[in-house]
DNA sequence: CTTGGCCAAATTGTCAACAATTTGCCTGGC
DNA sequence: GCCAGGCAAATTGTTGACAATTTGGCCAAG
């Protein structure tokens, strides 16, 4: 991944421009490289080598650079760089405490919406289980991963909510991260495929009592699984 | 304040560097100045006259023009520049929901916290709420708009949660501009103090249920007394 | 008088070179 | 053998210049 020629397959468009704000294409890309993995946590993510992997020059790499450094995924440590953030088991009772604050507040905004808007996003999340439950078949942990995460994103932005996305965003990217460092940190695909089902039929029922209580328990048992795994790994 | 030389007082520093990250002091300056109203909403801010006031390249500027867009106090239109955001009633709505959804997690955070936390957390609050009597006092609308803010932080930041503190933040110099935009925005001072005061002795007495409530309600007054002086100022 | 396109000004987007700082190594002395 | 000091390499921080794009005004044609 030094710099031969293969890291051409980095580069996943020759011309960065699509009429689009550059640096936040620039983001986006390593945003996803990172939640998948790409970059170990720790590792440091040098701007020139970025510069002339993705064909542009330092300024927006800078940007986007510091773009990531404002939403956590990376920290930056002043004349040293940039470093992919290593995340503890604190930080992992942190990210999901305050995604159980958002999303409760979702799940509220959203019963208080117009039926069709709760309609349109349960068939959105419909789609995305049914997306995860192939990739469950398969056993591709990536993809679940990022079903996982795009499950509870499409619910939030149901909301129309925009901060309330914008920060919700922020806190699915970290979430990922953490699924990630784990290697295989889905003890029971059943269960979360099982789990989210659930989530949606309580949406779709309207049963706000149980859903917030079902969201509860649904991340409670996540940071329980995703610690119990890290403390683990650091064991091991 | 174009380009005269008067606008040199809005450099409330010479020198820029003071052994930390530049772009984030840039960042800083300006917000506080941008939440104090020294920007007009809609207003555009030019990177290069920025530049030569802070006594700086554009570089810098950009990065920190860049991290308040990313906040979302201003919108940057692709070659075109960055405004300072212009708020609706609606973005209010959103604000103060997201806030309400943060505050009560930290008080739930924060009620979990050993005694001492909790403590030193209404210690801080204390001296906070005794400031905004003496600037209400005064009738200093600017400094006890920031000491609104500043009382919430502090509560927020009494949980420790970086997550948590990080969105807050941001809604906070949101809800500031929100404020500012209105003028005088605050139809009873007296009642704001005694509000506060009010928090903070539920906080102190471990009032778990009625701390809730308290914020809320608390909450949900500032969202209709900010949306009718908006909506008020469009009719004007 | 209105409308269409063209032109120029201003501003941002991008780039490459230069400066400053940190880190790790290497050498010299104790 | 160990430690202190300095030196060199690498990386980020900053700067000024250049390129691209949008916008508003101007002029002419209908």
């Amino acid at each position: 991944m030094s710099t031969d020629s293969t890291s051409a397959a980095t580069t996943e468009s020759p011309f960065v421009l699509e009429g689009r704000p550059t640096a936040q294409l620039i983001a986006d890309q390593l945003r996803e490289q990172i939640v998948q993995g790409a970059f170990l946590p720790g590792q440091q993510v040098n701007e020139s080598v970025l510069a002339v992997q993705l064909n542009t020059s330092r300024g927006p790499i800078r940007e986007a650079l510091q773009r990531l450094s404002q939403e956590g995924i990376l920290v930056n440590k002043r004349n040293r760089g940039v470093f992919v953030r290593e995340l503890t088991s604190e930080d992992i009772r942190e990210i999901y405490a305050v995604r159980q604050a958002l999303e409760s507040t979702a799940a509220e905004e959203l019963l208080a919406s117009p039926s069709e808007t709760i309609e349109e996003t349960c068939s959105v999340l419909e789609e995305t289980l049914g997306e995860m439950a192939k990739q469950v078949a398969v056993s591709n942990w990536q993809e679940i991963a990022r079903l996982d995460m795009q499950f509870h994103t499409s619910f939030v932005s149901g909301t129309g909510n925009s901060r309330l996305i914008r920060s919700y965003k922020t806190l699915a990217a970290e979430s990922r991260m953490c699924i990630l460092n784990l290697e295989v940190s889905y003890p029971r695909v059943d269960a979360l495929v099982e789990e989210h089902q659930v989530l949606l039929d309580l949406l779709a029922r309207r049963d706000r009592k149980a859903l917030l209580r079902a969201i509860r328990l649904h991340l409670e048992k996540a940071v329980e699984d995703l610690t119990t795994q890290h403390d683990k790994a650091l064991g091991a």
